[in-house]
DNA sequence: CACTCATATTGATACTTATCGATATGAACT
DNA sequence: AGTTCATATCGATAAGTATCAATATGAGTG
């Protein structure tokens, strides 16, 4: 898989279309799959969580790596991948790179989960 | 695999603890990839929101089968995996089986999800 | 420019999963 | 008991994924 950003539904779209809600168009169904998907391996989970808890909200890989029993190259897998959900947001800052969360979006995934 | 029930957090832990609100242990991120995989896929995502849309908030088999393209033994797999996780329940009332959302479950994924 | 450090990418491998056809189960009906 | 209908399970297969060692990239530093 090459990095690519689907051509699904925005944000918006995801936030106003709750799951249970009423059907959901197929295309709605597949980027909440993927921001469910993304959020689907119990590493990737405690990532997003050490990086909310770490101090100022964000995180480099040298600091989750000491949390996480796994290789870099494994954890620097799973935090593209949360990005590529757009769960999170990475930003370069010198020699590191600092993730950060996307609270709207994780917000929208709340709201879309919330019974109607 | 066969059939198990995970030996992990019960739903009251789960809603407890909330993805951004500190480091989670192990057992309890185990728990929410768990029922975030069983959302990770985009057919399971709309069979959530055809149960949750259908008449009496309940659905068969035969009912859901029409609205996706895939084969009966698939469909029963994918629910066997939303029953699994918890999300859907499933009730056999004489030759059909009835599928209804555990809404106390989702609503406490949804708390899991929202920002602290 | 060479060197180091933090992170990403590549390539390989073992494991998991989505899917289907075939078959089994199990309930109602005759 | 035999038949039919709805659903589950089995077995196989193709596709996807989690993981690591090795290597590449790219930023700071001397």
């Amino acid at each position: 898989m090459t990095t690519r950003t689907l051509p699904l539904a925005d944000d918006v779209a995801v936030c106003c279309s709750p799951v249970t809600g009423g059907v959901l168009d197929d295309d709605v169904a597949a980027r909440l799959a993927q921001m469910f998907k993304a959020l689907g391996d119990s590493t990737r989970v405690k990532l997003v969580s050490l990086i909310a808890a770490a101090d100022g909200a964000e995180a480099c890989v040298c600091d989750l790596l000491e949390h996480v029993q796994l290789s870099q190259p494994t954890v620097s897998h799973h935090l593209k991948q949360l990005v590529d959900a757009g769960l999170i947001s990475r930003e370069q800052r010198g020699k590191w790179a600092y993730y950060s969360i996307q609270s709207e979006t994780l917000a929208g995934l709340a709201d879309a989960l919330r019974p109607r």
